[in-house]
DNA sequence: TTCGTTCTGGACCGACCGGTCAACATTGTG
DNA sequence: CACAATGTTGACCGGTCGGTCCAGAACGAA
């Protein structure tokens, strides 16, 4: 008994993530938000609050589906623990190492723009760093039981490790710093994991 | 013959350095440069150009102190190479791991805010980023030639693995994980480099 | 002292900011 | 059809934005 809404809730909350992806909250404007959306300023405040919550409901939604897609990666069939990680790194270093500017990570730029200012981007964030680094745990110790990873490696330590370095490579590669440079770092951390590349790649 | 200045420049960019580094260049208003120098807009808009002049000038100032901070610290006299390297590492695990905000690095924090959409920021960031793996670079050699590097590792590699996570160690404090995650971390990552933590210390 | 030159402070500008609100449109219900 | 309830739209608000400009202050030179 009422006026339903016109808009699909999800979508016009990847139109503005697009927005904030690309800008930055506070380089963002409301008029930016609305030519992202379609929606009024009306709609969009009656739907999500202010700016500050929009964007909350933005980051929130990012990391769960960033994680999601990475949990994804590591728990799909085929190939082994060692390869997946291996492909992890991979994928990371081609797509980061093209020339040109790089929009990066929404949560990093978001992390930087914010996270000394605004606690609940902060603990967004680290939730979703311990997240991460739990997925990348796990997928060590199964390694390790497949045999591919020595045993003595502490799976916790290397990890974090890895998860440092990944960040690293998003950092760097907001600087274009080029594809040998990550694929260097890239090479040495998996390493340190014991997960040697294969050559036969 | 005219009348001179009132304020001593260099002073004036360390205060709007302060000022850009707490909130970010699009968060940092005029109201607030003028504030933070105690110059009036004319005077502000007479000496630096407009506001993103005199970002660009705080950030060229801010890599290069920071670029010769790091220089004098490995290039300082006392102990061995592999131990500056285990004590540059060590500083950064004890700085960030406290607890609280963080204003993380400025240089970090405007490459993701600037780097996509501006080429001189972008530039700037990938210079430093550069001189920086060059620094590490040489101070493993010079390790290497000491014996407390293994000689069969890649010194170009490892330095840009340890840019790497350096980097990472940046992101990952922004978001307060805490400083055993960060030790974990710079310790794999020497243990890459063949400078396993000294178990003395 | 007088003058030319530079610096300083702040009034002022149009544009834009985030946010509110009231008039109106669109639905289900009776 | 009338009505209640919700969604939509855009005019409107006070404040702030980055930037300009100018009247006057503070100097050195002559």
């Amino acid at each position: 008994m009422a006026r339903p809404r016109k808009f699909d809730e999800e979508q016009v909350l990847r139109s503005a993530t697009e927005a904030f992806w690309n800008a930055g909250f506070a380089a963002t404007s409301l008029d930016d938000l609305m030519q992202a959306t379609g929606l009024g300023k009306g709609s969009l405040y009656g739907a999500f609050g202010d700016k500050q919550a929009l964007f909350q409901r933005v980051l929130d939604g990012y990391c769960a589906t960033s994680t999601a897609h990475l949990r994804d990666h590591l728990d799909g069939p085929g190939s082994s623990s060692a390869d997946r990680l291996r492909d992890l790194f991979d994928t990371m270093v081609t797509a980061l190492g093209q020339p040109g500017p790089h929009r990066s990570c929404l949560l990093a730029k978001s992390a930087a723009e914010l996270a000394a200012t605004n606690p609940e981007v902060a603990d967004r964030a680290r939730q979703t760093f311990v997240t991460i680094a739990g997925l990348l745990q796990a997928e060590i110790e199964k390694a390790q039981v497949a045999g591919d990873v020595p045993a003595d490696r502490d799976a916790r330590r290397t990890a974090r490790h890895l998860l440092a370095v990944l960040r690293g490579m998003e950092a760097l590669a907001q600087a274009d710093v080029g594809e040998d440079v990550l694929r260097d770092a890239a090479d040495a951390a998996l390493e340190v994991a014991g997960l040697r590349r294969d050559p036969a790649t």
